[in-house]
DNA sequence: GTCTATAAATAGATAGAC
DNA sequence: GTCTATCTATTTATAGAC
């Protein structure tokens, strides 16, 4: 592979390449994985030597725990409530699920590498994959499981363990992002906006879950 | 790693020797992915020297090749909806769906390695994914996609572009396999039966796609 | 059909000069 | 901070005996 970034080849400050590197690295690990990335292709990809990563990381796996640890490298891991927080305010059932699918779809969509890192890390077992499970993934289940849970108090929707609410949308959107990025790259099977999909999405859902007698808010 | 298969570490028959190293190399692959494996792991779980798996196949390659190719080591792609047919030819929407998440829901738990070995291959840019996907993936779109309309023009069900249905619908229950089997082997953030998950899928989903008029057949 | 031994290639990691 | 050269271990693959 070609170098990633563009490197005047000239000598870079510590922190700067160890940062490079890392980004690098990332983008190299989410294509082929850990085992399948050599520290020659990453040396290469930033335009230097091998030995330059060894005095930087002791190891291929501290570079790979830098990914973790280390901000610069950290994904940007924002609220995804926190975008639709007066939907949430208002009970606007349609804009919370709306807006959390195309959240996450363009999200996908922008940071097609860190959901390839993500696989490869739960596949391989690394670490990676699982602190993101345990920050994010938890806490996506809570936060919208509870916001099910009111709704369903207040009879705006049926009784259902709102976590299968919850898995089930969740899956709508994820899996379709997979499909997007690993086996249907040019969309032969269905081409949608992100849009049109995150409206389908939670007009599905929304119109599944909600009690017969409530009406489905929808900006329709 | 130890034996995979009991052996009892005699001469085995050409065949069935080259069928049970494509059996175990497709274990190791789905748990490692192909260049996470080394011969020689898959050497020892068969209980015999490296030399033998290059006098069945002249390369590694050509080892990932013929877990594609041989019959014996081939996945049983069993279409999916002839254990389903009398429910499609009834026009029971509810057993339609529940019947089909059920049926894969089951497939993936039995079958696991399948599931992880797509995603390896997915990841690395093999074919073995590209042909499921070809072969079995488009069918269904296909397939469930004609239902869908079939049921749209007998008023059943409302107009919603088929395939995003289907997206939609696959990417409950497989998210849910997905769930199991990488992130969440415990079921910590949602335990339930394949039986009640698939009910509650096929429930959400309807209701989400049936037209007003109409009422969703359930066996509730 | 299987083994031991070994070649050839590749990957990870280090030493020391600049 | 970077390089070249080199070392060691691992991995793929082959040769030839049984």
């Amino acid at each position: 592979m070609d170098k990633f970034f563009e490197t005047t080849n000239t000598r870079m400050a510590g922190d700067e390449r160890r940062e490079q590197l890392c980004k690098i690295a990332m983008h190299l690990f989410s294509e082929r994985g850990f085992r399948g990335t050599t520290t020659k292709e990453i040396a290469n990809a930033a335009g230097v030597s091998e030995a330059v990563i060894f005095k930087h990381f002791s190891n291929k796996d501290e570079l790979y725990a830098s990914i973790l640890d280390h901000k610069a490298c950290s994904h940007p891991l924002s609220d995804p409530f926190a975008e639709i927080a007066d939907k949430i305010e208002q009970k606007d059932d349609f804009g919370v699920f709306y807006g959390m699918a195309l959240n996450a779809l363009n999200h996908h969509k922008d940071d097609a590498d860190f959901l390839r890192l993500m696989l490869h890390s739960a596949l391989e077992g690394h670490d990676l994959a699982r602190v993101f499970f345990d920050n994010f993934i938890t806490y996506i289940y809570d936060f919208l499981g509870a916001y099910i849970r009111r709704r369903q108090e207040d009879g705006a929707f049926r009784e259902v363990e709102p976590r299968v609410v919850v898995r089930a949308f969740i899956g709508m959107f994820v899996h379709h992002s997979l499909n997007n990025i690993l086996w249907d790259k040019e969309q032969k099977l269905l081409k949608i906006s992100n849009e049109e999909a995150a409206h389908e999405f939670a007009e599905i859902l929304l119109r599944g879950i909600k009690n017969k007698k409530a009406k489905v808010k929808s900006k329709k």
